[in-house]
DNA sequence: GCATTATCGTTGCAGATGCAATGAAGTCAA
DNA sequence: TTGACTTCATTGCATCTGCAACGATAATGC
């Protein structure tokens, strides 16, 4: 199967060491998965469930679809972790008087003891991830990542 | 963990926002959705067989074992990748007489066909991506990510 | 050689996910 | 009011995934 032969094919000047999508996955990937394992050792937490509890536990009260506003993930992945966190206590749903459709989400103590521990795990975590990029580098992978996010929900 | 320190919230000083992973993971999913998208409608391929096409393409035949290597892909997912991949007519194995725990895995035409195609257009996506940053952006930005992947699969 | 250990790949199983379809509630206009 | 349409959230179902366990082969040490 050698395709060797040079004969220039289509896509072969396609980079996938490039390709920003790729890059952007493995990156994610690496550096999700050693703290994936703290959440789910110590609390039995799947990524989108840390992922809606700290959303809570940062910015306080909020319904599923702010959650889903925030942080793109999609309404029925928050759907099963909200339930997921109700059903071990960490948090309790609230009927809105305005919206029948929509129930507040608020963290219960436990919820937020989860939080700030593993708010305090998870700061450690990014820190060292800082020091490793240093200061410059670290704030402008964030505002290009943070103008990928935007863009990306922009133009889909 | 009674911290019930009147206002302070445990846990508070932890932003979010700027947790690196959570950003990395947000970034990923807006630039991987919409061409997630164009091979799942143009050949009912998960990212998984995307991305170990793409690496079977892009670098030329190898065992399962180099593509997880390369790829940082978890070699179930691999395993099950090929399988479906092969299943389709996409790649062939054949025997290493070498070793006999391995096979090389090489595209078919029509794998080729299918990657010279998407590499095509994910060519053209990753272009879009580069051309909102800019080349300096996009260079610095390729350059951090490489680094975490690296040290994240050293530092685990 | 022989036994032990390591590596490659697959599979079983439980759980997570994506997508389409649904139900419930709100909005708007005639 | 009615009816058409939209939004919020959940659920059914098929698929994908993670993890541990396994069989087969290779490498290592005695």
């Amino acid at each position: 199967m050698n395709r060797a032969t040079e004969g220039a094919e289509p896509g072969e000047d396609f980079d996938l060491g490039s390709f920003l999508p790729y890059l952007l996955n493995q990156a994610a990937e690496a550096t999700s998965s050693s703290f994936h394992t703290i959440y789910r050792e110590a609390y039995g937490m799947t990524r989108t469930q840390w992922r809606v509890l700290a959303n809570l536990g940062r910015f306080g009260a909020m319904t599923a679809r702010d959650i889903c506003a925030l942080s793109h993930i999609e309404k029925t992945k928050v759907s099963r972790a909200v339930a997921a966190l109700e059903e071990r206590g960490f948090l309790t749903r609230t009927p809105d008087s305005h919206d029948r459709r929509v129930e507040i989400l608020s963290l219960t103590d436990a919820g937020r003891a989860a939080f700030a521990d593993l708010g305090r795990r998870a700061t450690a975590y990014g820190q060292a991830l800082r020091r490793r990029l240093g200061p410059e580098d670290t704030a402008r992978l964030e505002r290009l990542l943070r103008q990928l996010i935007a863009e990306g929900a922009a133009a889909g």
